[in-house]
DNA sequence: TTGAAAGCGTTACCAG
DNA sequence: CTGGTAACGCTTTCAA
């Protein structure tokens, strides 16, 4: 920029207010200056703008179990949606595992604006390492622990609707796959499943764990179905759509047929959910919205310095009915 | 760190000095000054670092189309590797798209140390601006377009593989599921194929395209099954794990069984492959290690300015053996 | 409307 | 071994 401001024979300030649009400098030296630095290539160092600034067009990313493709998803998401709204990912951590005590220092190093969570969670050192510093944290697909704002379907809603549907289906006995057994969102559709079922004076039969992966939900596709037919549930919520694509496939191999023999659910929508080899029925979640508004409130937030409270956004979810699940009159 | 330096009665560059590490400073004032800081909670601002130092520890990394699995595997792979080097990666893209202007400067914004393209390729726009700064880049997954180091699998030895199994497994009709048409990827794989049946006299007689997706593998799959039993392969190559996945699928739909009506084999190794539903024959890519070396070639060429020459690594890839393939007295 | 100068937190260079 | 100072590229007062 100072070597813009030479070849304009200008201020380097007024480099900076014409690059910028402020409203006090002529037209004319804007346009100059802007017209020179389009054919100078020159390009503004970011680095050097948040060290007078504070403000780093960077979030901190940390993304889930990517084995699920939910989080590849969402990921696509995030980053095309920061990007049109002139902000990075610093990609802070992806995967089941926790996040390490150094990466979450990456934070402060890197003087991130804010920071995108759709994991888990921070381990309380990161969380607590935000709050100290008033970084705002948005969680996407969680509860918010701690101080933070969050964005997440209406599990509980999306889960009676699939026990509805069920019932509606005339099945009989009822199972749920769970998923990791300390995320609020397995937790939420666990509940609304079975309260939903409570509520017309069924219990759920059997409840498994699943683990939130492909492996746990075929384990428990597998053990449903060596089950003497009389016992086996005729109906099966897995909490997680990997999960129950698992459990049709184990049901499948085991030679019972669904939705004739057993009607699976699931839920997240993910692409893989709509195939035909699968088919299907489940709550897609609104990951664009879910994005945006996480967008939102984060840049809300990064503007005015902790002045904003927490705020928890509930966004519905889409009951997809596929051929998973055996319909009424169907 | 001026906050440290007046806490310790020290110096501001003496304080720099001794939390690198640096050999000309003594013991004490070392350990005196590190003790400070992590009880003060000190942390360096990598920014302030990046613009006197000219290093930001920033990797730009492009990912390509996540939607195959195989890329969340890398993202994985790429997170937790260039944290335990100290690296983080600063997301500029994720899918299938090109990489857009805007996105491409930000290379330039924030001073990336190197770049990590995994996608298709940089537009030529992005690729340019990487030469003209002297920004390393290094491809994975990718054959060098421009001036780039690469590392990849050897593609076409591991089709070759494919195609010698095949051979000895008694097949006689050979169909290829080509991947996106562009790739030097897939074209090295369908080369490495149809070359190794050649020599045994052999053609391919059927090269549908797949798209590299899984609706276009289930498309081909489709096609596939409708042929009158006389014509049809009993030998498919899908050049990407999920168009072999989906090509399964859609000849089970079709009610034909793999592989005793017809085999099916992959490329990628994705994780996926592995499980019952497909248990698909396949030829697994190192992941890690590509990883590994590509930051290798990176890191080295960060160091020294553009001394290194541009450097091609090929690793082999592991043929894996399960049921999607009829076998030798199998 | 523009310029000058201070300052952001760090490293690098030159003295001592 | 340590201190001082300039410099990195930009923003932000404060003057003019």
């Amino acid at each position: 920029m100072v070597s813009l401001s030479r070849l304009a024979g200008v201020a380097a300030s007024t480099v900076s207010r014409a690059l910028k649009d402020d409203p006090r400098i002529s037209e004319e030296t804007r346009r100059r200056i802007q017209a020179l630095a389009a054919e100078s290539g020159y390009t503004p160092n970011i680095l050097a703008r948040t060290l007078s600034s504070g403000r780093s067009g960077l979030i901190g990313f940390v993304l889930g179990p990517i084995e699920n493709p939910f989080y590849s998803e969402l990921l696509l998401e995030a980053v095309g949606q920061a990007a049109a709204r002139g902000l990075r990912l610093l990609m802070l951590h992806a995967g089941a595992g926790p996040v390490e005590e150094r990466t979450a220092e990456a934070l402060l190093n890197y003087q991130v604006d804010g920071c995108l969570i759709t994991s888990a969670e921070l381990s309380s050192r990161a969380a607590s390492i935000c709050r100290d510093h008033e970084v705002p944290v948005v969680m996407i697909n969680r509860v918010p622990r701690d101080h933070a704002s969050a964005v997440s379907c209406d599990n509980v809603q999306g889960a009676r609707d699939l026990a509805a549907l069920l019932l509606t289906g005339g099945h009989k006995l009822f199972a749920i796959v769970k998923g990791h057994p300390t995320t609020s969102t397995s937790l939420d559709r666990e509940r609304g499943f079975a309260d939903h079922l409570s509520a017309s004076g069924i219990d759920v039969t059997l409840r498994l764990d699943g683990g939130s992966t492909y492996d746990g939900g075929f384990a428990a596709g597998r053990v449903i179905a060596e089950m003497p037919d009389a016992e086996r549930p005729d109906a099966i919520f897995a909490v997680a759509d990997i999960m129950a694509m698992a459990v049709i496939d184990a049901l499948r191999i085991a030679g019972l047929r669904v939705p004739e023999d057993v009607s699976v659910v699931g839920f997240d929508g993910i692409a893989a959910s709509a195939r035909p080899a699968h088919a299907l029925t489940t709550v897609v979640q609104p990951r664009a919205a879910m994005v945006a508004r996480g967008l939102d409130l984060l840049i809300a937030r990064m503007g005015s310095a902790g002045t904003l409270p927490d705020e928890r956004v509930l966004l519905p979810g889409e009951l997809v009915l596929r051929s998973s699940a055996r319909m009424a009159r169907g």
